[in-house]
Formats: structure tokens, sequence, C-alpha cells
RNA sequence: GAGCCAUUAGCUCAGGCGGUAGAGCACCGGACUUUUAAUCCGGGUGUCCUGGGUUCGAGUCCCAGAUGGCUCACCA
């Protein structure tokens, strides 16, 4: 049985043994047809004059004119003595006319033996058929790339949400709002990049392997140097190395890159992640407020075409000014409790535990705002929102606020129920931020894996004098996910994190 | 990590109460020179996710496992 199969595949069949159906094994039998007559299935470079998009949408002035294009065989419908092929390339797709008066017997015959699936290039005079469909009448054709195994079906697609993740380029092939929408992520990035250029800040790129992981609270993955002999760690942000280059004196940096998060997969969480972080010197939270809700209605006018989106089935206009309200408000309105005037963290415990909220019982009452925050936040929130003055105790990188030193000068961006970003006022006191750290050493000492370390350059660079300064950070994926009504995550990434097959 | 659900042909899916597997597309053979989910005639191509168990008999019932989806937990 192996023998016979490796033998139809010519010799030279070294596909997996496991996967080969009565399908594969007639489109292998198909390439020694092809050898036999002198065609190599897998060509080289095609000469093309024209896009399948510009033909069909330039009819007018390509009606009787010779083009060239070449794609990917999506349907074939045989008459006997001629032929009805769709073709797709990036653009588009064109259909081809083929008969045995144009090509002649023998390559008519050729043309036949394609397969939905292969590659070819294909020459011929642009048309019109009866039936109004835009079309090019072969005059010759080469086969590109043969295609050993058959397509998913025409008419679903791949529906198999395992594959489609597994096997993206399949679901490129046969599900054009896939490719339509990856096509909107590349925008959004490139406008993303276009507003920041504008505003002459400067794209940079700092290490993505850290020897201290800092600049958010997670747990890193962990690799090895073998040179060095020193452990690294996948970044977690990129948010200290971009505050280093302010004190160097490169007053507006943005990066747009991965962050590594050795936690849970969700469909909100992939191990590795995009986003855009944006430091201005001389500028605050709030200029970081106005920057952001202009910039994502710009990156949304200019992918969508409109501010005004649909996610969930629920409308959201995202035009400036966006909802300000403050964390301690934000709670008093979902849940009546206002923490300002709670007397003591046991009173606040109290009241998280009564919530439904697990405590491990040394909370301190701002961290149990925090938890009752985080408990509401993303159902409650629809309309783009900033959460403004997160407790000092949780933003250890943040500025305290000149009216609460309870409070940070910071928020959070909340849309449909989603976190989409975070930002404030950037701490650029050496002596406050060393304490910052000190105490997340000591929390990370009680069992917080998530606490951040202390970075001695970091807070030496500090001494050095950082100008004041607004950061921002946004997740690319989740914006992604917003503008083009994914409901996962996995849907806005061409390869979402899986667990390899075992078979 | 926990709960619920799913896994049947290359793809999309049906399979009542346990009785040896079925459709459409794709594919193979035939007809057809402007079709377009082409049409017409003929052909079913299978590790029913895996491994146990119950049973005369398991795609179907039970147990364990794998992978995936959703929800929750953690986070962006």
């Amino acid at each position: 049985m192996q023998a016979a199969q490796s033998q139809r595949a010519g010799g030279r069949g070294e596909l997996d043994m496991e996967d080969i159906n009565d399908l594969v094994r007639a489109r292998m039998e198909k390439l020694q047809l092809w050898r036999a007559r002198g065609v190599d299935p897998f060509g080289i470079r095609y000469e093309v004059t024209h896009r399948a998009a510009e033909v069909v949408d330039g009819f007018d002035k390509l009606e009787g004119s010779i083009v060239s294009i070449a794609g990917r065989v999506m349907a074939k419908r045989g008459h006997g003595r001629a032929a009805f092929l769709d073709i797709r390339d990036l653009s588009g797709k064109i259909q081809l006319y083929a008969s045995v008066d144009e090509l002649g017997e023998e390559l008519y015959q050729l043309l036949l033996e394609l397969d939905i699936g292969d590659i070819v290039g294909v020459k011929g005079k642009v048309f019109r058929t009866r039936r109004g469909e835009v079309s090019i009448n072969l005059s010759s054709f080469t086969l590109l790339s043969k295609s050993l195994r058959p397509l998913p079906e025409k008419w679903h697609g791949l529906q198999d949400v395992e594959l489609r993740y597994r096997q993206r380029y399949l679901d490129l092939v046969v599900n054009p709002e896939v490719r339509e929408l990856f096509v909107k992520r590349s925008l959004i990035v490139r406008y993303i990049r276009e507003f920041l250029d504008a505003r002459g800040f400067l794209e940079v790129e700092t290490p993505m392997m850290h020897p201290i992981p800092g600049g958010a609270a997670a747990r890193p993955f962990v690799t090895h140097h073998n040179t060095l002999d020193i452990d690294l760690y996948l970044r977690i942000a990129p948010e200290l190395y971009l505050k280093r280059l302010l004190v160097g004196g490169l007053e507006r940096v943005y990066e747009i890159n991965r962050c590594f998060r050795n936690e849970g997969i969700s469909t909100r969480h992939n191990p590795e992640f995009t986003t855009v972080e944006v430091y201005q010197a001389y500028a605050d939270y709030t200029d970081m407020m106005s920057l952001t809700e202009n910039m994502v209605a710009f990156v949304a006018e200019s992918v969508l075409g409109t501010p005004v989106i649909s996610y969930g089935g629920k409308e959201v206009d995202l035009t400036p000014p966006w909802r300000r309200v403050t964390m301690v408000d934000a709670v008093k309105e979902w849940t009546g409790i206002d923490f300002n005037e709670l007397e003591s963290d046991a009173q606040a415990r109290e009241i998280c535990s009564r919530q439904g909220i697990e405590l491990k019982g040394n909370e301190s009452k701002w961290k149990c705002l925090n938890e009752l925050y985080e408990a509401h936040a993303d159902y409650r929130i629809v309309q783009p929102t900033f959460v403004t003055h997160h407790p000092v105790e949780v933003s250890p990188l943040a500025k305290k606020s000149a009216a609460d030193p309870d409070f940070a000068d910071r928020f959070e961006i909340f849309i449909c129920g989603q976190e989409l970003g975070n930002a404030f006022s950037e701490l650029n006191d050496p002596i406050d931020q060393k304490e910052r750290f000190v105490s997340q050493v000591a929390e990370r000492a009680a069992g917080d894996e998530e606490a951040h370390l202390m970075d001695e350059d970091y807070v030496r660079a500090l001494e050095y004098g950082m100008p004041p300064a607004g950061g921002l950070g946004i997740g690319v994926d989740r914006l992604t996910m917003l503008l083009t009504d994914s409901p996962s995550i996995r849907d806005v990434l061409l390869f979402p994190q899986m667990r390899p097959r075992t078979d």
C-alpha cells in the first residue's frame, strides 16, 4: 500500500502517508501528467499585467485588449468544448472563458486537467459574456503551482474554528472576509503611525529581551542567552525603556510591537500581543486623553469611514470627547458605595465580600476599590470612557495626583466592556519611584508573582532627570477587535497561539 | 485551573429507542461551446477524536483521556 502510494507520487512523494487520501492521490497522479507533457507543475515567475479587480473595474477601457493575470483557480465549470474558471488574486476574482476554438484541442484538454486550488498564470482578451460577466477569453495559460490538497467547500468555506486558526492560510484562501479583516488590521496600524508621525512622534524599537521584566504587572516568559549565560525575559511591556529615551531627550516616542505575558489564554488574551506605547515629554495624562480619543477616532474614520461603529450588536460613537469619570465615582455609580467615606480597610473588605468578591484578607481600602471596579467595569461600560484616578497602590509607575496623593493621575480606556488601554502622568521622581519599587518587591515577597521588580538602572536614569511626561499604552489587537466587530482576539491574530497537535 | 458544549467523508452537516453509516459541495467516469452554488446521467471515497467498559451487537449508553469553542478565574 505504502509502496504503491509513493510510486504514484512519482517516487518523490514524501507527503505524510497518514494524510494521503484518494483526493490527494488523484492530484499526485496529475503531477505526473503535467511532467509528462513537459510542464513543471511548480513553475517560476510569470509576467502579470493586471490584477483581477483592475480588469473588472476597468472593463470599459480594457475591453478587447489582451491582459495577463495570475491567481488561484477557485471554481471550474465545464461545458464540453468550452469551460469557465474563476481565479482569484489579491484584488479579487475574475472569470476565465476557455474554448477549443481559442486554445486549440491540445491546450484545451490540458486546461481541463486543472484542479480547483491550482495556481495559474493566464493570458487572453477581455470581454463580457452574454450574462454580463467581465471575463478573459483565454489564449494561453501556464500552471504555476499544482495544488495537491483539495480546498474546503466553496459555499460554506472553512467553518471549523480550530482548523481556521491552525491552518490560517486555508481560512484566507476560502473566506474572503478573513482577508478583508487582516487588511483592515494592517490599515489600523498604518493609521496609528500616520497619526503619531504627523504630531512629531519618533517610532523606536526597544529590546524585546529584558534582564529585568518591567513596566507592567505580569508573569514573563523566560529564556536564556548562552554566551552571556544569563536568563532573559521576553518583555511584558516596553515602558521602562521608552521612558529612558525621554531621559535621553527623545521627547516624543512611540513603539508598536509585541509584548509577551505568560498567562492564561482566552478570547481576550493571547500570550503575545501587540501594543502601541506613546510617551510625550512636558505633557500629562490629560494630554494623553485627548491624544487617545483623537487617535482612535481618526483610525476609525480612516479605516471604516465613520467614527460610529457597531460591536456585538451595540452601536458605539468614538467621536471625541469621551466620557471621563473617576474610579471612585464609577464605583459609587454602579454600587452606591462611596469609597471616600469608608473609614477602614476592614470595612472596605467587608463591603467587597458582600459584593461577592473573593479576597485574601489583607487588602487595603484602595485595593478593594480597584477590585470592585474591575468586577464591574467590563460589563458596565459600553460607550468610550476614561476611568481616571486609580489608587497609587496599584499604579507603581504613575505620578501621584496633586489633589489627592492616594490616587494617581492615570486613566484606563473602556469601550464595549473591554479595557483598551492605560495611561498616566509618568512618575519622574526617582526617590518616589524607588520607594514604589521597594513596596512592590515587598508585595512580591508576600506572594504576588506579578508585582514589579526593582530596576536600579531605571531609577538611576530618573536620577539624571526625566521631563514630566504623559504616557499611553493601547492594545492594538483589542482595538482591531473593536473596529472589526470581532468577538475573539484569535480572530484578529493571523496565527493565534494553539496547543500543538500531537497526532 | 473549573464548568458547559462540540468532535461522523477532503469541506459543510444529518444520523429517533443500541441493529454494521447518509446528504450537499469537492472528487472519479460520461454528456454538453457564454456558464456562474452551471445542468443532466452514473460512482460513496469513512480510524464515526482516542482508549477502556456494558451488550449477542456501540457513531449512539457508561468511564477515562485528547483537541477545540464558550463562560468563569487572571490579565491588556
